[in-house]
DNA sequence: ATTTTTGTTAAGGTTAGGTTAAATCCGAAA
DNA sequence: TTTCGGATTTAACCTAACCTTAACAAAAAT
């Protein structure tokens, strides 16, 4: 069986840097196309599909994030890995990360990248449905950090999320303001969809309600069989 | 652009093969160095510094294999590459634990040899490049010298890391205040994932943080089934 | 009114991780 | 070779994290 190369999209100014990121990507069996700054890459982005874009966030003309929401203007599904410099600060990089798949920081060892790209290539392939494995997200003045497992409020301490609590949190935001169906949850998070499972999910629920309180524009809504509401109120006024 | 020879040192114990194969290397521009069996090998390996380890598994006094290893405790970077007979699999992965770079049976194709050996000369240039190989970090107030492996704070003695220390530390300040997976430093550092392997890493983790107790801003935090986080507190203030 | 669904708290059990110490490995020196 | 010492692994024991289940109360649907 002949199988394709994935292809990625790499956008970097640095021009050393980007041909030698190159090499090495096309070495590990990736057809790697190199745009030299944002614009180029937006280019190159409509006329092709990929697997896979790569892209530096300090360019010029445009940068990794602007590009970044054009791409997803697109095209939802395309994973997206930022690089960033590693003395951006973590605030300035955090509302803009929604959307990201992933993020290195520059510099850094190139198996690590490799590492990353499979294990995002490999999560798209067994999501068998597309949903982006975003793993960022503002809820009201919460920050979700659901690569890290926590929640900010503030200055305060962040809170430690389980794998549980963190997933069902996701998928809440990801359908934010919106339903979240009941069976989602249990099939996408639990694998299992029975009396057992379910009740496991509201003792969550309850868990998530608890330290959402500190926000009281936001809350989880039931509605009676069907599934369940990440409101968030007043966001825009 | 004057560029000299890459070296490459060969060792196999049949004379014909090792003649003729050096030769053919040296016909395409390569410094070639023959010897014939492992103990030979070693001792010219030491005596002098080559770009690539061509080394047959089968041979008298010392097997490939086993040079391999001594030559990885000399020297972890200069890739390596096996030559061994068709009906050798297992083998061939416990070539690859030594650190081998690639393989070939014999007999082969020397263009297939030619092709391997470019491409992983290729790679280890472009390695070093992409990787900017950090061997120096600043983790709060330590400054971890990865090459000669210690960890110095302020005017303390600097303390001396092992190399799985060493290694492990580096890949967490690689991810400082990120995720560095479990499953990566075990595949990156103990080249196997399993129970024990896992329980070693986690004795590594421990002495890692016996030695960063001396600055409270640097610990390392644990994220519950996925690996660890070097957090590094107000960095900048 | 009765059944079903949800809210919530707490107990129980399982697994991962923290830590120390003993055992083993392995190269270097004697 | 044997022995020594550092590096690493394995063992053991303990704590923390996590998830499920149970139990009972409240809300919603029938």
């Amino acid at each position: 069986m002949e199988t394709v190369n994935k292809k990625i999209l790499l956008v970097e100014d640095d021009p050393n840097f980007g041909i030698v990121l190159k090499d090495y990507l096309s070495m590990n069996d990736f057809d790697v196309v190199l745009a030299k700054n944002g614009m180029e890459g937006f280019e190159k982005f409509k006329k092709d599909n990929y697997d896979l874009c790569i892209l530096d966030v300090m360019m010029p003309y445009k940068d990794g994030f602007t590009l970044a929401k054009e791409i997803r203007e697109k095209n939802e599904q395309v994973p997206i890995i930022f690089l960033t410099a590693k003395t951006m600060k973590e605030d300035v990089l955090k509302g803009y990360k929604a959307g990201a798949d992933d993020y290195l920081n520059k510099p850094f060892d190139s198996e690590v990248l490799l590492f990353k790209i499979k294990a995002i290539m490999q999560r798209k392939a067994s999501d068998s449905v597309a949903d982006s494995k975003q793993f960022e997200f503002q809820i009201g003045k919460f920050h979700l950090n659901s690569k890290l497992r926590f929640l900010t409020y503030g200055d305060n301490e962040p809170i430690k999320l389980s794998p549980k609590e963190n997933e069902l949190l996701r998928l809440l935001a990801l359908h934010e303001n919106d339903l979240m169906p009941r069976e989602l949850a249990l099939t996408k998070i639990w694998r299992d969809d029975n009396y057992f499972t379910s009740r496991s999910m509201d003792v969550y629920i309850a868990k998530l309600r608890k330290y959402l309180k500190l926000d009281s524009d936001v809350e989880i809504l039931n509605i009676h069989g069907e599934g369940f509401r990440l409101v968030v109120k007043s966001e825009v006024e």
